[in-house]
DNA sequence: TTCGCTGCAAAGGTTTTGCATCGGA
DNA sequence: TCCGATGCAAAACCTTTGCAGCGAA
């Protein structure tokens, strides 16, 4: 019998023209039932002991494309590499998913930014991602 | 004559132990003279204008010494590998400026979060760095 | 049967490290 | 003078890519 996971996992396949091969399968079951913020090698690691011969590349083009299909997200919108931030005003980001691209929003221009979908220089909102920046309990212990 | 922004970069210097050499003063100049969001190979190839010896190991080794010295920041709090969201429902995350390490905050539960510096698993809040998501106008017109 | 997917190995890009030498305090 | 900083080259990651063979539709 087929489970209700593996169900909705050839439904979401079926909805993006994607193959429903056994190795996304098992990525996609495996990403179910992980919690926190798993790393590629992370997840590898997982599927690898139901597939032994699976390959990290094929893990690493499965989870883009299940990013790209909007079936998982990934945890940082931003590019692979590091970014000096030379604006020392107080402001936030504008985020593009689709090429990366990075813009500043003045902090009191996103307070304004409760209603409004799309913005003057186009931007089309989506959705807002906040981190909280601080230490943590064991960091804090340890200075 | 020495600029105000040299006397300010060895007041810097000297308040958290560091060698004002050549190299760092250059760095500094060059980074507050940038704009945007620039990544080391790109403060390399202005850094080697003015010094053409300088390694790239230099640049990426000060970038991080401007940093961990708070006289910089980095865009992104967690850069690094990729990391899969597994967590579905809405959320925030909470990252710890010297470990690294995030985790999942409610949406709700960040709405309350107005006064309280230190959270209930001991997190201490120093501030918060907001991603608007969306479109830029450009990749809307490709699309 | 067909085209997309997989595994492998190699390459590519980014960042770090070891070490001898140099130079700021 | 002395310890930290630099430059170089190599290594260490992390991720992508090319390609021959495989398998889902």
């Amino acid at each position: 019998m087929k489970s209700a996971l593996e169900a909705r996992f050839r439904e979401l396949c079926a909805e993006h023209g994607l193959a429903a091969t056994h190795q996304r399968l098992v990525l996609f079951e495996v990403l179910q039932s992980m919690t926190g913020h798993p790393s590629p090698e992370e997840v590898y690691a997982r599927v690898r002991k139901r597939i032994p011969s699976v390959s990290l590349a094929t893990v690493y083009k499965n989870i883009h494309v299940f990013i790209e299909s909007g079936m998982f997200r990934e945890v940082s919108p931003h590019h692979g590499s590091l970014r000096v931030e030379v604006n020392e005003l107080p402001h936030h980001h504008l985020v593009c998913v689709v090429c990366k691209s990075i813009s500043d929003i003045d902090e009191w221009e996103l307070g304004l930014l409760k209603k409004p979908k799309r913005l003057s220089d186009g931007f089309l909102v989506e959705r807002y991602a906040v981190d909280v920046l601080g230490r943590c309990a064991a960091c804090q212990e340890k200075s």
